[in-house]
DNA sequence: AATTATTGTTTGCACATACAAATAAGGATT
DNA sequence: AATCCTTATTTGTATGTGCAAACAATAATT
């Protein structure tokens, strides 16, 4: 267990790049998908994939367009998350017409329990760390950016 | 130029992963990159490089793990943005003892202040969309959450 | 002085993501 | 009906990032 780490403890906390929000969107990022990857990775998921199967078993027959837009993310990516959840058995696809429609396996559906747990926890660990009320607002404000951005 | 897109049109501003920060800041994350991607891209850069270009002609001789700490990345990918910086002739690196020093070439001290333009015009269009305040009070935020998350 | 531990850097591998182009199916227009 | 246009999905390729292990150099301990 020889994860590399970075060591912040030196650190000008008001570096020029505390200032930068492309700077600062992706480290939040990377350190969110780190401490989710650690919870989802205990079912052997990536958080991605974890949220991909959660939306298949709650809208069987779903098709990768709605998922890219549900889960913001594009088609091609939609595709090959799938594909890794149809290596996984825990999905399946079937062809209708120009229409993908992607249901979950009777092991998707088991696994989505687990999967709503791993979840909390996630929310759990974010709260200890920054108190629960800032996750929620965070949260909000981040959503709101991200759409207004996108939009451009 | 066919640039996949994510039509949010039709989604629902709130969905279950509005309220999910693992969901929001990397979706934020990803919008910002396009944007930030597009700016440092005409000059030939991934964002990330621009940063370290910077870093790297402000502080002649920096070594990796000072890059790693301030750029919030681990070693291994600092490594390979040298690399890539290196075959664009745009940083050297020179080994000394078990460090290595990082030194910008006069074709990347060249670059600097057109880096410094491309990093204003983003932050111009992150004001536009979401308004210059609140990129500010954003910027922080998140700053302050990606350490206090970083931290545990 | 020799061995062990620690620190700094790089490398092999894997993964999430995206763009661009390809394919395929439906719809629209003539 | 035949042609063009649009929409849905997949595929080839590339990139940024990280983990784990390898390597190299210095420091610490015996």
């Amino acid at each position: 267990m020889t994860k590399e780490t970075i060591d912040t403890a030196d650190v000008n906390v008001d570096n020029r790049y505390s200032a930068c929000l492309l700077f600062s969107a992706n480290a939040l990022a990377r350190v969110i998908t780190a401490i989710g990857d650690e919870e989802f990775g205990r079912l052997g998921l990536a958080y991605s994939h974890a949220y991909l199967l959660r939306e298949v078993v709650d809208q069987p027959g779903v098709t990768p367009t709605q998922l890219s837009n549900t889960l913001f993310l594009t088609p091609s990516t939609i595709t090959r998350l799938i594909e890794k959840l149809e290596q996984k058995q825990l999905v399946e696809r079937r062809a209708e017409g120009k229409n993908t429609k992607v249901f979950p396996t009777i092991k998707g559906e088991q696994l989505r329990d687990e999967v709503v747990a791993a979840w909390l926890r996630t929310w759990d660990r974010y709260s200890n760390a920054i108190g629960e009320e800032q996750v929620k607002t965070l949260t909000q404000q981040i959503f709101k950016a991200a759409q207004s951005l996108g939009a451009v």
